[in-house]
Parts: C-alpha cells; sequence; structure tokens
DNA sequence: TTAATTAAGTTGCATTTTGCAACTCAAAAT
DNA sequence: ATTTTGAGTTGCAAAATGCAACTTAATTAA
C-alpha cells in the first residue's frame, strides 16, 4: 500500500510536513544547520543509511530546502546547504529542542545551548505572541477559516471554544444525508 | 531491520522526534489542539487507518502527550486530550503551520487564520528571540556546548562560525587513529 | 429487557519503507 | 599511474503502513 501524501492537502501542516515530516529529515536540516555540507558527513554525524540519505537529500533539493552547489565549477560532486526557505524552517527546529530540553531531557541537561551572540546570554524561549509582542497562551489563540479556507474547512469552524483554546467541530453525523 | 530509535541519544531534538516525528503524530496532535477527542473523530478527520491511529494514541498517551479520560467514571470508553506536554508542543505545530503558509500554500491561501483573541488581529509570525525581545537571525545565534553536554558533542563545537550562523566541526578525519 | 447500533480497537495480509552491506564510478591524493 | 576517498546505487531482509474484515463493549431503540 501507498504512504499517503499529504501534497493536496489543504493543510499547511499536512504540506509541511509532507516535506519535512520523514524520518531523519528534521535531523538533516539540523546538520546542515550546524554547517554539515558533505555526504557523508551527515551520513556519519546521523547515523544513517546511505540510501536513505541519498533520498532525503533529493527531495529536500526538489523542494528547495536544501541547495546542491558544485564543490568546484563543473564538478559532479556537490554539497549541501540551507536554502533561505531552509533557513526559515531552523525557528521551527529550535522550538522543538527547546521542548525536548524542557519535557524530555530537562533543562539541566539540555546538550547545546544557544545564545545570543551579542550578548552571551541563552536566547528566549520560541512562543507564540501578538503582534505587540504579548506571549499568548492556547486560550488567547483563536482559529477562523484562513483566505485559502474551503468549504471542508470553513465547515469545521464554529465560534464555539474547547477548554484547550480552540475551536470546535460541528457535529457532521447528522449532515451526512 | 529495526528502525533506528533515537530515544537513547544525547539529543533533544532526536529526543523530541522520537516522540512525534513519526508519520502521522503532529497531524494528531493539530487535531486535538483544535478540539477533537474521540477515536473515530481522529480517524474520520485524518483518513487515518485505525491500527496506525491506535498505535500512535497509544504512544502519544504512554509518553504524556494525550491523556485518556474515561468518558463516564468507570468506563472503559475513553477520550484523549492533550497534557500539558502535549499543550506545549503547539508552540511547534504552529511554527510549522506558519511556514507552510509563508513557502508552501502562500500567505493569500492560508487555510487557517490564528488571531489574538483580545484583539482579533493576526498572531505574530513565532520567530527566535534574545532574552529582551530583539529578534535574532541564524547569524545572531551561537551554538554551545550545554550543562548536559558529553564528549561527543564537546567536541564537534569550536568557536569558528560558518556562513549560516551556526558552528563547524573540527576536521575528524584526522582524529580517528 | 432484548435487540440493534455505534465506538473503539484488533487481526491478517499485501505493499512500501527502512537498514545494512556490498558494489559502482568519478574525483582527489600520493 | 595507482590508490584512496567521496558520493552514491543495488539487492535483500525486516518493519511500518493501508485496508478491510472481525471483535467487544457501551449506548440507543424497540
Amino acid at each position: 500500500m501507498k504512504r499517503i501524501s499529504f501534497a493536496d492537502t489543504r493543510c499547511s501542516l499536512a504540506q509541511s510536513l509532507d516535506m519535512i515530516g520523514e524520518w531523519w529529515t528534521l535531523l538533516i536540516i539540523r546538520e546542515a544547520y550546524f554547517g554539515t555540507r558533505r555526504f557523508s558527513d551527515f551520513q556519519s554525524h546521523l547515523g544513517i543509511a546511505r540510501n536513505v540519505l541519498s533520498e532525503r537529500l533529493d527531495r529536500l533539493v526538489a523542494n528547495d530546502i536544501l541547495q546542491r552547489v558544485p564543490v568546484s565549477p563543473g564538478s559532479k560532486r556537490a554539497h549541501y546547504r540551507l536554502s533561505e526557505k531552509g533557513r526559515d524552517l531552523v525557528t521551527v527546529v529550535i522550538a522543538l529542542v527547546q521542548w525536548g530540553d524542557r519535557w524530555v531531557m530537562g533543562p539541566e541537561n539540555a546538550p547545546v545551548r544557544m545564545v545570543d551572540r551579542a550578548t552571551g546570554e541563552d536566547i528566549d524561549t520560541v512562543q507564540v505572541r501578538a503582534k505587540n509582542g504579548r506571549p499568548l497562551g492556547l486560550h488567547d489563540i483563536g482559529l477562523e477559516p484562513g483566505p485559502g479556507a474551503d468549504d471542508a474547512i470553513r465547515e469545521r469552524f464554529s465560534e464555539a471554544v474547547t477548554d484547550t483554546g480552540a475551536v470546535r467541530w460541528r457535529i457532521r453525523r447528522h449532515m451526512a444525508a
């Protein structure tokens, strides 16, 4: 059975996961962020199988998250580096690293420290904020159909709010007919 | 061949991915954030296979990202809801949704709008910041061994900085001996 | 109270994906 | 010119995934 692709789903998260949600992919991106460029360095640092690495790099390049740059002009041998689109993903990587530090490793066991170069201080915790900078908890965030919403999505949103701070579905059982 | 688990790797990202990096898992979390509680609603909203959903939910509960709450006291039938650990993951989900809106769907096609309940305004873009609130680009972020760093990690960091803003590995080829 | 229906999973099987090792084939190094 | 590296393929065994059919337990309906 084919593994489902979300490429045609009207959902940013599904679309994103279609590009970076596979095993290894986010680790490859972190590795690239750390400065790794060469195939064999990705391979040895991550311990990933070569065929899988090859497939993932190809996919990341195809999606313009990594760029293949020839080592020397005209050379067949190339390096991989983050594109702007890929660099923009580092926010997600850092958010996830911080989550892991908080909930899995424990802050006192964080293996890597991320600091503000200007001050040497730890960077802030990545969090959701209002335009004016005020941190927002889940209860402060409202969800609405966006400009690209289709009927299916619009149907899923009502004004009602659950205690998670998100929306509640309309009961659809009775609408099937 | 067993699929590799990162559970024992000294790396917050790998550890995090070991919990939420599998196919469907992050979509299940988003679905829970949207208010879905019941097995069959997860199933029908996501179109995931039931056995896979079952396995994922078990794993999320085992990792205390979701909580199983009996529908009525003593009932075997239960609902799933985000734990605090799970709610803290929503930051990551939102960061990824925003990335998808920017780079995949295009902002004008964003299917969902996230707003500040207090003002009705769009929420801000999730980004990395210094403690004082200043937004940090990749070049402004420095990486160092953290309190839980082991030798392998410490060895990987030098002060040198690449143009991605991260660190550069020492050449290890000559150190093998 | 019994029968029918729904909810929440299992089980079995075909199809993919992974992981590993061994094998290419070009570019560098000696 | 020969060896050594880098960057992949290829082939195969073991898992994971998708699907449909099959259980149970809890609700609803009759």
